[in-house]
DNA sequence: GTTATTTCTGAACGATAGGTGTGTTATATC
DNA sequence: GATATAACACACCTATCGTTCAGAAATAAC
């Protein structure tokens, strides 16, 4: 019994993330959130916890969804070199790319809270890990001989932060086409 | 005549920027900055043209200093490969590492002045051509045979960027030691 | 010392921040 | 339809935001 909710938790979330992700946590008020999701201030505070727990909850969002268009790339199978080549290739920048949502937060670090923060971090140790598999299946296969594959996996994730924060600068998807290619020859037996 | 100032223009704006660099824009407030610089807002106000002002220019302090920083290892004579290398092998992260000033601001895209965005991208754009610079005399040495100069500087650009955010979430400066040795492999012939 | 000029101090400005209380409206159960 | 319950709308709270003003303090020229 009782009034229905005119509101779907998860759209809300959705748009409280795309607030979020362009603006930042301090960048982004309240009242914005207000307009964007279509739910009163009141509604905001008792479905989520407030500004931060919002926050955390569309951080949470995005890592999760980020994370399963990871593996869904990085854990085809046959894990190997491929699925490396296929992930990066398959990146693509839209001409208002406002970089990873993740990586923005990483850069509020002193204003985010430091569960948000921890939640941010986890996405690019989960990466690192993803690479790092299929590193050492190319390994098993044959390749990479004698190479660090820890080290790779961690390079690896530096280039895909590196590219987040490129596409901020210049969105072009043919620079990126071109800086990819030159990780044949980082990733050549 | 009149009144002598009691403070030091550079020494505010280095801790303004030090204050800027670890909080952002929007996560700075003006009472801070009065803290930290030890000069009162109306002095702030008369001195730099506001919050905004003020936030350019301890960016382009920022930016300045970094910036010679770049040239003096990546213009060191004579160019070539050893001083890609050397720039790479000197990057140090301190325990507190806030990560970059100029990728934190590019994060913040949406919530600064776009002359303070655009002073943010053209550190990145310029240390891509030093590095460019560097990869074009290895060329000329007989280094680097056939390869995109260019797309490889880009990418040595975007590995510093990801750098300085995986800096943020792993200071270690074990973890980087490793990681940038795999750059031999993307820079040999 | 007097005066003109500049900076500094501290308070106050309006606006808005995030957060909350109150009464109204809608729904489910009986 | 009556009633209990949950979510709604809207106004209001205190705190603080960036900004500014009026007067005190300090300095340089005369």
């Amino acid at each position: 019994m009782g009034r229905k909710k005119s509101y779907v938790r998860a759209d809300v979330l959705e748009a409280a993330r795309d607030l979020f992700w362009d603006k930042g946590y301090e960048g982004t008020h309240l009242q914005e959130l207000v307009e964007v999701t279509g739910v009163n201030r009141f509604s905001l505070y008792a479905e989520f916890d407030g500004k931060e727990g919002l926050f955390l909850d569309a951080l949470r969002l995005y890592r999760d969804e980020a994370e399963e268009a990871y593996r869904s790339v990085l854990l085809h199978e046959p894990l190997g070199l491929p699925n490396v080549h296929a992930y990066f290739d398959g990146i693509k920048f839209s001409s208002d790319y406002a970089g990873c949502f993740m990586i923005n937060t990483l850069s509020e670090k002193h204003v985010v809270t430091d569960e948000a923060f921890s939640a941010a971090k986890s996405l690019s140790l989960k990466v690192e890990e993803l690479f790092l598999q299929n590193l050492l299946a190319a390994q098993a296969g044959g390749h990479l001989h004698d190479r660090d594959a820890t080290a790779l996996a961690r390079l690896l994730g530096v280039v895909d932060q590196g590219l987040a924060i490129r596409g901020i600068v210049s969105p072009s998807n043919k620079h990126k086409a071109q800086i990819v290619a030159q990780l044949s020859f980082l990733l050549a037996d």
